[in-house]
RNA sequence: CCCGCCUUAGCUCAAUUUGGCAGAGCGUUGGACUGUAGAUCCAAAUGUUGCUGGUUCAAGUCCGGCAGGCGGGACCA
């Protein structure tokens, strides 16, 4: 572990995120001796880039020294409509293995949501918050996480209560999210002030967009890439990717590139036929300067990314396949 | 518990008063055009018409039963 000042730490935390709500309490929390950070996960039949984005960060904060805790929320997919009980429970095992291989070490707490969710005392503070919350406040905090429903469920409203137990059950002092759990983090944040509970430090991600441009890369729009796609997945789904020339707002693959790339390397290479100028490598500087003004075309960009996805995730696929 | 309405392709919906080969748009897939994708143009695929029984030469369409959903009523001694 490398050894920081707390100022250090605040700027690694917050780099590539969107907000820390707030860093006054971070500074707190760094001061612990061994804080906590979790993220909870509906499973998921395919763990994608955009869960690799919240790994990412918790695989920084344990190199921070935070024990991390994932929460396998079996419970909540439940409650969202993603099935049965017993196939999630099975899901949920797959993407443990899933993290695993994206390379949180063994300290890493799993912990499914219905091994502790069911005890008394949780329940208790579900009721409680029930009472103390309002049907719009809940269902507004779900409006970026529910899956679409003609007739939703009060299922629904249940949900974002829980999640705010669950930070309390699991003891913790940030909670980190993609952006789409703001509402629900923030009413979280209120709620566990209610209880008279340890009011965590919440820390949300960007969304990625979804290889389509679509504005989120989601499981169920299928415009996402595995972290265990084959060569040839990769591949296909980066050829066939939106990319505009010389558009560097809300373009998937130069998102990728800011995301993954350039937070874990100084460059980027990028293999191209002579007839077009041949290889280079480009800071991230240069490639949105390039990109930005024509002289890299999309192709080439594509390759490059594909290249390094290719390498970045062999470690996944070697994992994944023992 | 009672009454009314709804259920057709992955999605949104058509299918004439009076039963006659189940369609369109979007999406998907393939091709054309671009040194990518998108846009545009061309082409293709996809159905247990919620389930079930019946009437009929013939049922998405008419009749019965069931399920799910929506709305209302009743109950509130």
């Amino acid at each position: 572990m490398v050894t920081m000042n707390i100022d250090e730490k605040i700027q690694k935390i917050e780099e590539g995120t969107l907000e820390v709500i707030d860093t006054a309490e971070l500074k707190d929390v760094l001061e612990k001796d061994q804080p906590i950070a979790y993220t909870g996960y509906e499973p998921s039949g395919k763990i994608h880039l955009g869960h690799a984005v919240t790994v990412q960060k918790l695989k920084t904060l344990q190199n921070l020294g935070f024990k991390i805790k994932i929460l396998l929320a079996d419970y909540h997919a439940y409650l969202n409509g993603k099935g049965e009980l017993d196939e999630i429970r099975k899901t949920a095992e797959y993407n443990m293995k899933c993290f695993k291989a994206l390379g949180l070490d063994e300290t890493t707490d799993f912990i499914l949501g219905s091994s502790f969710q069911l005890e008394p005392s949780y329940s208790d503070k579900v009721y409680k918050l029930a009472t103390l919350t309002t049907l719009k406040r809940a269902r507004r905090s779900m409006d970026q996480v529910s899956r679409h429903d003609d007739n939703p469920k009060v299922a629904s409203v249940i949900y974002p209560i829980m999640q705010t137990v669950d930070m309390d059950a699991l003891d913790v002092d940030i909670a980190l999210g993609g952006m789409e759990q703001r509402k629900i983090q923030m009413l979280a944040r209120e709620n566990l002030e209610k209880l008279g509970a340890n009011v965590p430090v919440c820390i949300h991600t960007p969304l990625l967009h979804g290889l389509d441009g679509d504005a989120k890369m989601s499981s169920s729009k299928g415009n996402f890439i595995a972290i265990d796609d084959s060569v040839e997945e990769i591949t296909k789904k980066i050829n066939k990717s939106y990319c505009p020339q010389g558009e560097i707002e809300d373009n998937p693959m130069i998102e990728i590139a800011e995301t993954f790339v350039y937070p874990n390397q100084e460059k980027l290479l990028i293999k191209r036929p002579e007839k077009f100028g041949g290889d280079i490598e480009l800071t991230h500087e240069e490639l949105l300067n390039d990109f930005a003004n024509g002289e890299l075309h999309p192709m080439d960009l594509k390759n490059g990314i594909k290249d390094f996805l290719i390498e970045y995730l062999a470690p996944v696929r070697e994992y994944m396949e023992e």
